[in-house]
DNA sequence: TATGAATGAGTGTTCATTCAT
DNA sequence: AATGAATGAACACTCATTCAT
C-alpha cells in the first residue's frame, strides 16, 4: 500500500492503488450496490478518480469492466485447488468445515454481482454455475468422505449436497433479500441426520 | 372496473385485453427477461402496442409498473388465506403437497423479477420478505402438524422449514442460475428423514 | 358565496364557483406563481378541481386562458369611466390620490402575469400599454387641472406624468423583483415639487 | 482560458467562437426573445451549431446556462469598481453622467432576461437586486457630491435617486412593455428641479 | 355539459463511446 | 498512458390537444 514502486516514477502516481486497479474497485463497490445497468461509466470514473476517458483504456467496453471484474475477483480457481478435507463419521462438522473455508466469503460485494448480473448476463451465469458445480462436487465429496460405509444411496447424498451448496452460496443472498436467516452449521446438522444413523 | 370476460375466451384475447393489461404484460415478460433497468419505456409500450404516452397515463412512474405488477401479480393474500393441510406421520408428503399447491408455481417470470429487482427496490425486498416469511410460517405449521410427537427440538423444525422455504422458493432461480437442479421432493424427503424416526 | 344559483340545480353544482371561473382562478393563481408557459393545463384543471378536458371545453387553447384572464380581470374600462379629481394648487396631493383611487390595485396577481408574460405575448402587452396609456393620460390631466397657471412647459409635465405613472404600475414589480421601495405618496411630493414654485 | 483574439476580428468571429461561447450567445438570444421556459435546450443547440449532449457537457441542468448568463454577462463588479462622477452644483448633468456610463447599456437582451426571470428564480431575482441596489447607492451619492449644500433633507434624496434607478433601470423594458417612452434625461432635469434651487 | 382515455411530438437529461491531443 | 471535449441515440417523462361517450 505505500508507494507502488513497481512502475516508473513519476507525477501520475497520487492515489494508493493503480488506475485500473481503482477502476474494478469502483466498478465493484457501484454494481453491488446499484447494478450493472445503474452505474454509468461516468461515476466509475468519478469514484476511481480517473477521467472519463481513461476508463476506456483500459476496457475497451463497459461490459469488459463487468467481465474482467467476475474474472480476476470471484475465486473458483483457488477454490478448486484446495484439499477436500473430511473428518470421517463426522458429516456434520465436515460440512461445517468446508462452509468455513470457502474463500467465497471473502468478498460479499462480488457475490451480490455474480448473482445478480447472472440473470442477464450469459459468461457471469456460467461463472456462478462453475462455482456452483465446484462447491457441489466438493461438498459431495466430503459427504462421501465423512459417511465411509456409504449408507444411504447415491441419489440422497446428491439432494443432500445440492442442498448445502445452495444454501451455502445463496445464504448472504438469502437473508438480505428475505430477511431469513439460515445458519449454515443448522443446516450442516439437519442434512447428517438425514444421512445418519 | 375489469370487464375481460366480455371478449371472447381463447388466444386472441391477448390482442383485446384493455391497455393497462397488456401494458403490465409486456413489462412483466421484458422485465423477466432483461431486468427493469434495460427495459425502457418505450419497449414496454412498443411490445403492449400501446403508445408511449399511454404508459404514463396508467403509470406516472416507471417504477410505479413493477410495484403495480409486484402488487397485483403476487399472490401473497391468496397464499395466506389457503388452508395448511397435513397428512400426521407423513412430513415428506405433507412439504410435497404444500409446494404443489402453492400459488407461486403460476408465474416464472414474476419469480424472476422478484428476486432480480429485490436486490435494488425497496419495495419489492419487501414483497419477497412477506413472501418468504408466509411461505415458511406454513412449512413450519405443516410440519408440526405431520409429527405430532413433537419429535426433535423447536430449533431443529425452524432449521428445516426454512431450509425447505429456501429451495422452494429459490428452486427455479437456482436452476437457472446455477444448471443445479433441486427437486423438492427429494429435499422434503431428506427432511422428513432429518426429522423423522 | 353561497350556493350560485344562476345555474340550474344539478349534481354538479358542488364547489362554490362555477367550474369556468374555478379554472380562471386556478389559472390566475398558477400564472402568477410561476409563469404561463411553466403552468399545464393539467395543473390549472387539478388546481381548479375539474377534470383535464373541461378546461378545452371553455378554452379551446390554453392561450385562450390568459387571453381571457387578461381581458375580464384587467380594468382598464372601469378605469377610463372614472373622472379625473384634482385640487387645484396641490398637484401632489392630486397625484396621491389618483395612486389610491386605482381599481389596478385590486388584484396583485394580475399585475404580475400582465408584465411577465407581455414581454412575449403580444396581446397581453397591448393590454398592458393601454393601462399604461390611460394611467398616462390621466396623470398628465391630473397634473394640468392641478397647474392651471400652466407652470413649467408641456414637455416637462409629460415627463412628470410619465415618471409617476411609470412609478405607480411598476411599483409592486419593483419591489419584489429588486427588493427597492418605492413610495408613490414621496415620488408625488417630488414631482410636485418639480413642478411647482 | 479565453483564447478568442487570436482569430482574426470581424463578424466571421461568431462560428469560430468556442462551443460554450457559442451556447451561451445562443440563449441569450433566446432566452430574451421568448423567456427561458419557452427556449428548450435543443433549440439552444442547434442555434448555436453544437450537438445537443454538448450543451449538457458544458451546463449540467438547462437553469445552469441562464445562471451563467447572469453572471457572467451582467456587469455588477465592473460597476461597483467604477469611481462617481459628479459635478457640483449641477445635479441633472451629474445624473445624465451617471445614465451614461452604465455597462448596463451594454446588453438590452441581458436586460430583458434579468427582468423576465426575475420573477421565477431566485438567483436572478438576487442579481438583479444587487444591480439595482448598486445603481441606487451611486445616484445617491452621485446626487450628494452635486448637491454639497445639503439642500432637501435626506429622505427626499433617497426618494430621488430610487425614483431615477427605476426609471434607468427599467427605462428599456418600460418603453417595450407599454409603448411609453420615458427620456433619463429628461427625468435627470425633473428630480433636479426637486432638489434644486 | 362533462369526462378521462388516448396520442405523439417534444422536453430535459443521461449515456457509452470516440477521438484529437 | 492520459485527458476531456465531442457526439447522437436513447431515456423517462410532460404536454396540449382530441375524441368517443
Amino acid at each position: 500500500m505505500p508507494m507502488d514502486s513497481s512502475t516508473t516514477a513519476g507525477a501520475a502516481d497520487r492515489g494508493a492503488a493503480n488506475a485500473r486497479t481503482r477502476i474494478l474497485d469502483a466498478a465493484e463497490a457501484l454494481f453491488a450496490d446499484r447494478g450493472y445497468e445503474a452505474s454509468s461509466t461516468a461515476r466509475i470514473a468519478g469514484r476511481a478518480q480517473v477521467p472519463k476517458g481513461l476508463v476506456f483504456h483500459y476496457f475497451p467496453q463497459k461490459i469488459d469492466v463487468l467481465v474482467t471484474l467476475v474474472d480476476e475477483r470471484t475465486f473458483v480457481e483457488e477454490l478448486r485447488e484446495q484439499p477436500v478435507e473430511a473428518v470421517p463419521g463426522d458429516p456434520a462438522g465436515t460440512l461445517s468445515r468446508l462452509a468455513r473455508r470457502l474463500p467465497l466469503h471473502a468478498s460479499p460485494a462480488m457475490r451480490r454481482i455474480l448473482f445478480r448480473e447472472a440473470d442477464t448476463h450469459r459468461s457471469v451465469r456460467e461463472r456462478l454455475g462453475r462455482l456452483n458445480g465446484e462447491v457441489f462436487l466438493r461438498a459431495r465429496r466430503a459427504l462421501e468422505l465423512a459417511l465411509p460405509g456409504a449408507r444411504g444411496d447415491q441419489a440422497r447424498l446428491e439432494v443432500a449436497a445440492a442442498t448445502f451448496t445452495a444454501v451455502l452460496i445463496y445464504q448472504e443472498n438469502l437473508s438480505s433479500l428475505t430477511g431469513q436467516h439460515v445458519d449454515p452449521d443448522a443446516v450442516a446438522d439437519l442434512i447428517a441426520r438425514a444421512l445418519g444413523a
